[in-house]
DNA sequence: TTCAAAACCTAGTAAACCGATAGGATATAA
DNA sequence: TTATATCCTATCGGTTTACTAGGTTTTGAA
């Protein structure tokens, strides 16, 4: 299950992606528009910009931005910084690897055999797709 | 995050399927050969009881024994009983479909858009394995 | 220079969930 | 009758989740 803070932090990502120009959005507009708890969603905001995904400004006029293009960021990206890993176990992670203490060998494994396939299928859908592609509602 | 719980069943099916012969398998055996603690195996043995996948008999040489032939018992029954919904928000599941509260139009939005091609794709794969498939060391 | 608006930071917390464990009751084959 | 196995209920410590509280700091504008 997606937690709620990825959910949050892609939907606000999107929000942010969908304004045409290029000013800082406040985490008070979004948290509205959003129906997010604008307190949880600041934390979430300030995640994001610790991870290097958005920019932010202090003060009046103050807000959160974009640093990369929507096309260039990647829906694989977002999630492993908000969520972690995209496997399903931490034995078929590609970037949190964990060997299981119950599994004398993976080869073996019917368990390791199947999240391979489903954490391939996975990665290839949050890969292809970028902010820009979720962001935009025509087709 | 797939729970030890499912991860331990699947095992536990696929050492059952792995028998040649179909005479009850006991918890404790399997406890044994696959390194789970016994008591929690039979709660989740018990469990795949009920939901139909597996068969039991008590006493001396009793044990665990699958109802259906591995070929024919799906990894997206099995993950579903145990797991719970295969998709990542239960506003994209189809068997456990729940609406989000926070949000007013699903159509419109870019979680939902996301979650459902992961969730068509990890159908996919799970819906292509059999018990068999992964219980079999070759190929 | 003051004020208000915004991000930023730290801490706490209620509730749920997870991965067991405990202690038996019940059924069955030998 | 006995050993063996499933079956059942209850509990429990630890972790995570989804917030909330209560501020501090920075900044633009009046």
């Amino acid at each position: 299950m997606l937690s709620k803070k990825t959910k949050y932090g892609i939907k606000a990502m999107a929000y942010i992606a969908r304004k045409k120009d290029r000013k800082p959005v406040q985490a008070s507009e979004i948290s509205e528009s959003e129906n997010i708890s604008q307190k949880f969603l600041e934390s979430i905001l300030l995640e994001l910009r610790k991870s290097m995904f958005l920019g932010s400004k202090k003060g009046k006029g103050g807000g959160y931005y974009l640093i990369k293009e929507p096309a260039d960021i990647k829906m694989t990206a977002v999630i492993r910084v908000l969520e972690g890993p995209i496997a399903m176990v931490p034995c078929v992670s590609l970037n949190y690897y964990e060997k299981c203490d119950d599994c004398p060998d993976e080869k073996t494994c019917s368990v390791h055999k199947l999240m391979i396939q489903v954490r391939d299928a996975s990665l290839e859908v949050l890969g292809d797709n970028t902010l820009q592609d979720i962001a935009t509602f025509d087709q």
